[in-house]
DNA sequence: AGAATTCTGTATGATTTGATACGGAATGAG
DNA sequence: CTCATTCCGTATCAAATCATACAGAATTCT
């Protein structure tokens, strides 16, 4: 199946009749809307009978003109909700640029990727990708979602993935066994706790591999880290953004998918084999 | 009249009915094609009746469905010809010097927030500001991260927040007391979990008040949710990315302590008085 | 708590739409 | 020029669609 019915129509128009022809430049002319009216307004347009649309539309392949159409929306719709076709579209005002809060976290995140070391963040997904590696990760009183949310993904995707989570007195259990094939990643934006930072050093001590992701204001633990991203996070409000840190999270997240692909299909599937085993209400895939 | 019927379908959203607000996140969600479909489809698309959809589409000022359509299909056929809009569906790596997830991200950013409907967000904001209310949060397999970072910052800036967390066996325990004075907050993307459908629908069923945070794909309970607010999240990898929910959430959160400031400055405040006690490494208090 | 009002789905009617049969027009072969 | 074949539009029918009246449900107000 051609991928747009356009190339198809241009392909096979020498089969068609002469006034089928009409009918078909028609729908190339305001493609697809043209196809997506009545069949009398069709034929209007194209100066030619109800009929010959209908004929037009069976030569096609389609059984009824109502399959065509289905046809058109569904290619339609594929291209309205690229993300990329549709802001090209949006005036500025409609992107929203009124409210400064999403003027800032868009900034930030323009800001975030164009400072981001490009070496950087590949090592880092190397260094995450690597099953000989046990990956701990951590994160402070807010960014802790970030390191759950990490860690849920990484799982999936390879083995050995802890997320140290509970009160700091958990975190010393934790860090007894730290070495060398071990990896730290660590949340830590401002307002640092000191906890986090005493169990960054000790386990840089012990001789693991210290991953963080911080503000642009480094934490006291990249003295300690052999790989930092920094991120933008000031917004107007009393609060931090950890926007940018999840944007950096997922790029991490589908780097490492990446590189661990074979992996990450069989066990992604294994989920998915899983899912709907135990879901029969999944959605069918178009509910229009 | 408005650019775009989608700009004055935000604006208008509080004037419509309940059930009418349906169709509007329907049609909001999948933009104009919805509404290019039969009353029924649309009607069942948004899971209201005929009726419905045709007095949605009377208030909105169009003495007939087929005026409405008109409009519709008159927009899109401007955008469709607009060279931007070709041209970015012919070739995506025209433009490619970026990174293409890079640049998703960030489409999808100004994407959420150009439908982002205001005076939902605003409603949204008052709703978890409201103190006599309890806030339960929760969210699916990823998103429950999400629920865990802003039950994080909601509950220093207003009292009886809760994350539903754990296996959903713990779930039926929380359902127990939910009543009108509950407000339920559900993150849910794609491969919608039947256990968090199923919470949802039960919370409403005993008089809570659902707000739901999801992608534009709409999930099922979007029918019992009383507020919605619908993000993109489509990126090249296979996983969907949660960024643009990080946002919206941020946003709230950034709502919520401003409407509840004098609240929210005692508590932050004390919790820094905490955080001194406990932690003389503190760094400077400003350094923006 | 009860009444009034608004809201919303079911049922039904009027209209439009997709689809087809059929007769006439056009084209080409012999 | 005649016949055969293909093509195309008018007329018509069954089916789906839009539209509305009405009654039950929900909400608001007193």
């Amino acid at each position: 199946m051609a991928s747009s019915l356009r190339l198809e129509v241009q392909d096979r128009l020498e089969e068609f009749t002469a006034t089928e022809r009409k009918a078909a430049h028609a729908l190339l002319a305001n493609y697809p809307l043209q196809g997506l009216a009545t069949v009398a307004q069709f034929a209007k347009g194209a100066g030619v009978s109800s009929p010959t649309i209908l004929r037009f539309v069976a030569r096609l392949g389609f059984p009824a003109y109502a399959d065509f159409q289905a046809r058109l929306r569904a290619e339609l719709e594929a291209q309205l909700n690229t993300p990329l076709a549709r802001s090209s579209v949006l005036s500025d005002k409609e992107n929203g640029a009124e409210d400064p809060f999403v003027e800032h976290l868009l900034a930030n995140l323009r800001e975030t990727f164009a400072n981001l070391p490009r070496v950087e963040l590949e090592a880092m997904v190397r260094l995450l990708a690597d099953e000989r590696k046990t990956i701990h990760l951590i994160g402070g009183r807010f960014t802790d979602a970030l390191a759950r949310y990490m860690a849920a993904h990484l799982r999936i995707v390879r083995p050995d993935v802890v997320h140290v989570a509970g009160q700091h007195g958990n975190w010393l259990d934790q860090l007894i066994g730290l070495g060398p094939k071990d990896v730290v990643v660590i949340f830590d934006i401002r307002r640092y706790q000191t906890e986090i930072i005493h169990f960054a050093e000790a386990a840089a001590g012990q001789g693991a591999t210290v991953a963080l992701i911080t503000d642009s204001w480094h934490s006291p633990i990249s003295r300690v880290a052999s790989h930092v991203l920094p991120a933008q996070v000031a917004v107007p409000s009393p609060w931090d953004s950890s926007t940018a840190l999840m944007a950096i999270s997922e790029m991490l997240i589908a780097g490492v998918t990446r590189v661990n692909s074979e992996r990450s299909r069989e066990r992604m599937q294994a989920l998915e084999d899983l899912r709907n085993a135990h879901d029969p209400l999944r959605r069918s895939p178009d509910q229009l």
